[in-house]
DNA sequence: ACAATACCCGAAAAAAGATTCGGTAGGGAT
DNA sequence: ATCCCTACCGAATCTTTTTTCGGGTATTGT
């Protein structure tokens, strides 16, 4: 298992969040989950741009800090689901925003970007 | 210049939001910034976690994407000041509602960190 | 029995990101 | 002249994260 060798710092709030759904594809998952893609094949397939094994490390991580939670464990044949948990709801509204945000600046930011990319080609 | 291997997908607003602010230290200096430390050397003692170095890289990443603004360029004494642009106050909101989300759960969080610290050091 | 699917996991490799180091350049104070 | 401060940047290095690859177990449909 992978141990930092850097020291963290959780004293703030922003790090604090950012350590639990900072990761690539963390934001994802839980937005996936929330419109209802709550097993694994289907977030997989939902998020096909990432690697399932990544998608199964995201939930192991959010499923540690409480995120969300696993059901039907035991049961044959395997139906695992995924589900927000309290903690994982209070999220949604971040989650949106965040959206909302992104989704109006998209076209100035994707322009940004194209002329970065154009630079850097010549 | 450092050029991707991975293409970049800004689809979805999520993906935007994290280009953006999406780096370690973005969203604290920010909020350094937004608390008055508007010079470079104010930010870089503010959040003196982080090195000077990075803390550049991610004012010129945050200028570039028009986040924040450049005052008194060519001015000598050099007394360069950033400040949030348009685009970087609406993100105030958020940075708002993270810190207090993560504030709000860092003790749970804290707690759920001490104890795959431990589990990781037997 | 056989292929296809779901779920999960370890480990190496690749990529991205952060840090350190050293350097430039100008201003101000002693 | 020397020293310290501010601002900035390139490049090597190190750390972290993501990806790829391969394996394992169990179930379902044919």
């Amino acid at each position: 298992m992978y141990t930092r060798k850097i020291k963290e710092n959780l004293d703030c709030g922003i790090l604090v969040a950012a350590k639990v759904f900072g990761g690539k594809w963390k934001l994802c998952v839980l937005d996936a989950i929330n419109r209802g893609f709550v097993r694994p094949a289907d977030i997989c397939r939902y998020i096909d741009e990432a690697s399932p094994r990544v998608i199964e490390m995201q939930l192991a991580e959010l499923l540690f800090f409480g995120v969300i939670e696993k059901c039907a464990e035991d049961v044959y044949p395997k139906k695992t689901e995924y589900k927000l948990t309290a903690l994982g709801e209070s999220i949604l509204p971040l989650l949106t925003q965040m959206d909302k945000w992104g989704t109006a600046h998209s076209e100035f930011i994707k322009e940004r970007q194209r002329e970065l990319e154009e630079s850097q080609s010549v």
